[in-house]
DNA sequence: GGCATATAGTTGTTTATACAACTATTCAAA
DNA sequence: TTTGAATAGTTGTATAAACAACTATATGCC
């Protein structure tokens, strides 16, 4: 049983994710005290779409961790909101496009910031070392369950 | 910018906690093969309950991180399954105690088995000490932000 | 060319989350 | 003792996730 150090309590932070929810929520809050309306879901998809526009579902799905269904339905409220648009694709008729509007764009910087501060306030006093050898952990444990 | 360490991807997954949803991913999929009809978010209502049975909806709230209408509902949930029961209080009657059914009782040992493994199998490789770091950062995190 | 199969996306259903507004009960202070 | 505030829980509404079943298009093999 070579990992089996859990003592109970702390196998159940490890499960339900205690760390990120908390995260998640203060950038959600973040977010509607600055008038944003956006949820952390509708934001984790513009945030790959600001690193490469035009992706395809399919390609969003990859990138969040969701699946089709969940992406579907991300889009549909996006395009809602007036912050993406699905174009069909020329050389496959399959697959959408989806792209951001001028909206969507100049949201960017602004949530960007706020995702640092963020990040900056959950990690106050872990000193650096720390911090690499926990995204080191979790990036393991993303590797070995996929 | 004390702790401004994070290059954009890493931010991603911190903020989206990549890996504690694939922990919870895996261990549902657990449940669903062993047969047991168990949300993961019911487990860990259990999971309180088997500590400390008869606990209060507030005192689920706490436990659990949830807000009192998502334990209104799980607890409604569990109710229809005959896994708990709703008991007033006698000397408030504005609390319910919630208390196990012996359905439920009995499914304690199992479903910690299956939290175990599947910590084991996200853990796999990682050296304690290592696991040591992360688990003291995640709780820094949470006590930064709650 | 035609058919099986794979891929991209959508729809239906159940469960869960978050927030606001609500009811019921308890407590405390004037 | 009454009244106002606090506490416990419920209900309404919107958003999201997971799974299954579905449609449409593309691909590959005969």
């Amino acid at each position: 049983m070579p990992n089996n150090q859990f003592k109970k309590g702390e196998l159940y932070s490890f499960i339900t994710g205690k760390a990120s929810t908390a995260i998640a929520r203060r950038l959600q809050k973040k977010l509607n005290d600055a008038g944003l309306k956006l949820t952390i879901e509708q934001w984790s998809v513009l945030y790959h779409l600001w690193k490469e526009d035009g992706k395809s579902q399919q390609e969003l799905c990859n990138a969040t961790f969701r699946d089709k269904p969940s992406i579907t339905r991300l889009v549909d409220n996006l395009e809602k909101l007036n912050l993406v648009k699905r174009v069909a694709s020329e050389n496959d008729r399959r697959i959408n496009k989806i792209f951001l509007t001028k909206q969507a764009q100049k949201m960017q910087e602004q949530t960007m910031i706020l995702a640092e501060e963020t990040l900056n306030e959950a990690l106050e006093t872990v000193p650096l070392e720390k911090i690499e050898v926990c995204k080191e952990v979790l990036q393991i444990v993303y590797d070995n369950l996929k």
